[in-house]
DNA sequence: GAGGGGTGTGTTAGCGTCAACATGCCTGCG
DNA sequence: CGCAGGCATGTTGACGCTAACACACCCCTC
């Protein structure tokens, strides 16, 4: 309960623990950050003083004196699509487990400089750390990050050149040698974290072939995102092991809109699309219903993600299930407990709904 | 760019621009907060001498003199519904725009003490105020808000008892009793800002009545939710100012395969169903259609929300628009420029598609 | 020309915390 | 018994910022 003078609401303070524990502030300060150079008695008193007086730790002035705000910054580009919202729950959730707080930035609007000014207004609220999402391209472009400010960045490509997979499946995009970021990583270490997109999209493919399908299209997502990159990789892969042919992919924003248009211009011979994600393929769907084709008794369809609605498009779809609380585990993970650069690559699990059939 | 001292970089302080500029440090605080009572020749010598150094002010040590932080906070219980993605992302530009840092807590994964929980840690964290998202219930039952936090809620019951609406159009400010924020509401101001959703159901509903249906039905919103009751109370007061039959409601969480479940209890009398959301709405797309049922042609479906992916459903969904930048924006607004309480809503907008046609 | 009221600027003193150093006590050993 | 060395605790000063006050100086007015 905050102490009351003169009508006012004061926080209680660390002074005021250490008159009530009778000790000096240097005690409590100790007591609070668990040094072990406590008596057990003593740090008992100031811990039931703590309690009656309701103290909490300030953290402005915590911030002020050690430079550390205990705050990490999430920068995304739109909450538009579902798995950049479940992405932030994750990393929230991850951040709140280790008593971090999150600011987020969201970069949509932003008319100026995008990345570079997110980064500006995290630096100036002083966080410790933060996460990218899913702006591999615009980051590239645009901006080192500052100085002194560790950055991960969720599905960016990692340093390695790793070949293009091997027979059975494809390498996900890196060995990745020890060194995380290229040249400018050196200034503000970056790590990076990413789902198993080419497996996932692998699985995918091959979950079509087993199904006796070979003119098996894709709609890709946007050029310059690495997840769509990656998915395209897994599909071609899985296409070129079996010896079947590889159709230009359609392209499109990650919206039901563009899953619908590319509805429309899916050639006649295809039996099956794998769509970059959810809801390109619940566009999709109604696209090729509006053509006369039936899912998946013409065509089978398969998606990216697994939101939680998927098993509710009509058909119920069969998709690549991305783990995004350990995603956002292993990003919070890398940024503050391993400096050392991380490289997590999370895998993808095949779910088969209703969406896939046997080649008719 | 950061000076070093010793190979160490050390942030630009008032100090050393006041150095620069050849002024003292007050000075230079006076020119950051733009105060009147500096010389226009200082103040641009000033303003020169942050350019050069690239001065950018501590929020940490200004949040320790001041004791505002310039940070809200956002209180969300899941951002597994769309329409909690669209409001954090309205609320986060909303804050953007005014130069406020958002914290977001989710509440879904809390174990401990939900709500009070999430107050405490934002209250830790220092923030100027925070916007309770969704959890009127939550909120009612637990916990006042910490003394001398500015609280805004979203989608919350207001103060005043207006009676239950005019023949033409529900009275929004709700004829829940004043219970709300009653007497805990003195202690840390609380504001309401919420969408008008009596008066969409009710538009909805009579969009559904104008094309001749007469048995409508609702499948609702889960009990607790002030815009679940706000809704289904829209839907009942056009059809009683109709004369027509008020069957119960079914009702289910927001999810998808909550409107799926439904689907199988909607009775065989049933022309026309007005969904709580789109999402809700979409599980009921797939569940008439596994009845056999067509829509529209058997069954007229309205949803709530406007999700972008609505129009992709099949058919498009007739759905009702939540203008959630105007909400964010508003939310935002009570909280930090309009201490006096604000009590906004923000009219909601009917968007009719195919999932709608006239009674057969 | 003395007094009054601006106006631009500087000085002082913390806000709550913690790192570094200082102190005093107790133990053990020669 | 005296002194080294460990241990528990206290004292001192920033961290960067701004509210409150203090101080020059100007231009009026009577």
């Amino acid at each position: 309960m905050p102490r009351r003078i003169a009508g006012q609401v004061r926080r209680v303070s660390m002074a005021d623990v250490a008159a009530r524990a009778g000790v000096s502030g240097q005690t409590v300060s100790r007591v609070v950050n668990g040094s072990p150079r406590v008596d057990p008695v003593t740090r008992a008193r100031v811990e039931a003083a703590m309690a009656e007086l309701g103290y909490r730790p300030h953290r402005a002035a915590r911030a002020l004196r050690t430079g550390r705000t205990h705050t990490i910054g999430l920068v995304v580009s739109t909450l538009a699509t579902v798995g950049n919202s479940r992405m932030l729950q994750a990393v929230s959730d991850a951040a709140a487990s280790r008593g971090l707080a999150l600011v987020v930035v969201t970069l949509h609007a932003e008319v100026d400089g995008g990345v570079a000014s997110a980064f500006e207004r995290l630096e100036d609220q002083g966080v410790d750390g933060v996460i990218v999402l899913n702006e591999a391209t615009l980051l590239a472009r645009d901006v080192a990050p500052p100085e002194g400010l560790r950055l991960v960045v969720v599905d960016a490509p990692t340093e390695d050149a790793a070949g293009p997979g091997s027979s059975t499946r494809p390498g996900t995009a890196s060995a990745r040698n020890g060194q995380a970021g290229s040249g400018q990583a050196g200034a503000g270490r970056t790590g990076t974290v990413q789902t198993d997109h080419a497996g996932g999209a692998w699985a995918a493919t091959r979950h079509l072939i087993a199904l006796g399908h070979t003119r098996i299209r894709h709609l890709a997502g946007p050029l310059g995102s690495y997840a769509a990159s990656e998915r395209e990789r897994g599909w071609r892969e899985a296409l070129e092991d079996a010896g079947l042919e590889v159709a230009e992919p359609l392209r499109g924003a990650w919206t039901s809109g563009a899953g619908h248009a590319a509805a429309a211009l899916l050639d006649d011979a295809a039996t099956a699309v794998f769509c970059a994600n959810d809801q390109m393929a619940l566009g999709m769907l109604r696209g090729l219903a509006e053509r006369g084709l039936d899912v998946p008794a013409d065509v089978s369809v398969v998606g990216f993600d697994d939101v939680p609605d998927a098993r509710d498009y009509r058909p119920p779809l069969t998709t690549v299930r991305q783990d995004f609380d350990a995603l956002g585990e292993a990003a919070v993970s890398t940024l503050v407990d391993d400096p050392s650069g991380g490289g997590a690559v999370i895998p993808a699990q095949l779910v088969e709904r209703a969406s896939t059939a046997p080649r008719r």
